[in-house]
DNA sequence: GATGAATGAGTGTTCATTCAT
DNA sequence: TATGAATGAACACTCATTCAT
């Protein structure tokens, strides 16, 4: 029956949403306590289902983290590569492409502080999951094109590297989410307040772009 | 008595010691398991006296921590304040910070780590930490002096704030080591690699320097 | 319906091979592993089935370790009622019964460790199986047929009970099947050797006989 | 102090009697369950400490088996090396020897068990037992020196192995303790039982003695 | 000041079994 | 009859912390 394939069981439907949920309370366990100081018993009770169900669909604590990280990797490539700016002049795409990664980190505390967790485990999970690479060249690549795109129109220096770029890009992103807390107490500075948040974002892309201008 | 501070007793000697030693293991263990992640008995075995030290000198698990947290900032503002590049013409100076900022991170990533641990507790620890604020704020003063000279010579843009200046500093400089494990795996460049570090501190000198200049 | 007895249909057909089938996998698992260290998941994942199944047929755990003992328990009188030895003269007769029984061991090795598992639970599944006594008798009466000619014959001594004969056969018979691991690690003698494994049937042949002949 | 070796402190004292209560509790459950079906919480409750203390002084549960295991043995090797029967008359020293081994596996039946179940194990942790073929050579040697003397008198027959008779002994003596229950309700007869058991202690003791006495 | 022994609450994981389709 | 999903009780093991000497 053809049914079968464009009409998943309601038991398999159901399975889905019980797999989806569990990684959604996950994501955000992990993200606020980290891998070692987040509980199974405690995702568990946040969950629609079981402490049993985490075991049966993710195997343990490491690979539900692992399933965690991936889906939120995939997540955030999937949105850079639906927002495309090519179209754009050279500096209206770079000013949106940054842009778009300083909401994106905002708007996913959650990511950036997986990622943070990740690099304190150094990175030794994300080495497990195939299948990133791929994406993440795309990011590459969109930059390269607008670099390109804009040296020839003499808009910007010749000679820079993309991976430079976006990790210029993610580097001053990632900072506001990443270190919100210390800095908030060291200077009294609170990043996500709205006011310094777009002040913030305006003097990133200005900077970035001070960069790939200026000789 | 004064003798308590001219001519420390050896037993309060040894204490110091001991003291030193502890938060100097816990400081390695803390960094590089996070607080959730690090175990006492670990921390206690690789430390020259016992556990039971840890609990008669710090009082517990947390209380160590803090005493780690305290003590990796309290080295960083020291250093910062002994370089003083107040006498440098304002681009040299702030070229010197930058490279400074960005060399002590790469040569200390055990206080990146713990700054890192600490925003994934929100920073909770750090809040019961006194006597911070004042030796930040001399960062920011520095900051400030060589922003006015800067302007007033006409070479720095005016209406620069020292704190959003730090912020960029900060960003660019943590992120190397920060996200050194995730950046390699995603992109398959290695931050700490010298000819990579070499390129991006001179990348990063002249992003900010663009950003604050007059063009 | 004479009809299921003489042309079973496919479905109790299909029936009795899946039944067959648990308990062929069933039986190795027990063996290796005992009944407390078996496992249902593992063991299904051997079958050609499914876990449902072993619950549908037999019940449970428990359930499904006393249908393997009973069948293993079959199989060997099966065999023993098979090799009829009466009419042998009865050193023959007797040289043929133990070297009979000392290959079963060995060949059946599964039989061995489940009996020695059921004595490890001190035999209270054992004491659940009901028709199993009658069977054990035919043994016992075959020896005791055998003594007896024997006796009468001069060859053997008179008042041998053929249960304490038996014991002496299957003591020598198991210990080099179930005490095999040990016995290697201790001594460096693998029973299991062709060379050993014969030496030894020789011996405890002569034993036997050394005993039942001898004043 | 010399003290310090000749009386162990009151602390030490007590260490050492918790270690040996623990093992001697799970001596017996181990024994009784068997490794798989051998249960931590059980064991600890029995304990005159707690669970925590078994992990403390052993590890973990193969581990402590370990330790069980190795006793048992090492009791056993003892026993056999405290009782002295080389001066006996060859053929009086096999019977003490065969007569002493015979009620060692009665009196000790958690001993059987526990080899039984270390079969069941394939011998898989008594291989990490080291130190334990010392001991065993000492047996074999005895019965050697007994053989020899008793050949050399003419009692005995040439040419026979102390493993092989060491095997029979053994196994004409375990059988009892490992079978009892599935003997017991096969055949009706609890080798337990006093007077089963003497007459069985003389049938082996004769068996034995035939096999190896020159006819 | 220093050490090994002890503890209880918790932490990740596994198990036999049952349910819904 | 057959299958994947679900369950709760139990299980081995770990942790920060305290006690006794």
């Amino acid at each position: 029956m053809a049914d079968t394939e464009t009409k998943p069981s309601k038991r398999s439907r159901e399975a889905a949403e019980t797999r989806e949920n569990i990684l959604e309370v996950a994501t955000h366990e992990y993200a606020d306590k980290g891998l070692a100081g987040a509980r199974i018993d405690e995702i568990a009770e946040k969950t629609a289902s079981s402490k049993r169900m985490i075991y049966y669909y993710f195997g343990g604590k490491d690979e539900l983290y692992r399933a965690v990280l991936e889906r939120a990797y995939h997540r955030i490539r999937a949105q850079e590569q639906d927002a495309h700016f090519e179209n754009l002049p050279p500096v209206e795409a770079l000013r949106a492409i940054i842009g778009h990664n300083f909401d994106y980190h905002f708007e996913h505390p959650d990511f950036v502080r997986l990622v943070m967790n990740e690099n304190v485990h150094h990175g030794e999970h994300i080495a497990h999951i195939a299948s990133m690479k791929p994406r993440n060249r795309s990011v590459i690549e969109s930059l390269g094109a607008i670099l390109k795109k804009g040296a020839e129109a003499g808009v910007f220096r010749a000679g820079i590297d993309p991976v430079d770029l976006h990790s210029m890009i993610s580097a001053l992103s990632f900072y506001n989410v990443s270190n919100r807390h210390t800095f908030l107490h060291n200077f009294g500075v609170d990043f996500a307040e709205p006011a310094v948040r777009a002040k913030r974002r305006e003097q990133i892309i200005a900077c970035i772009l001070a960069w790939v201008t200026r000789d």
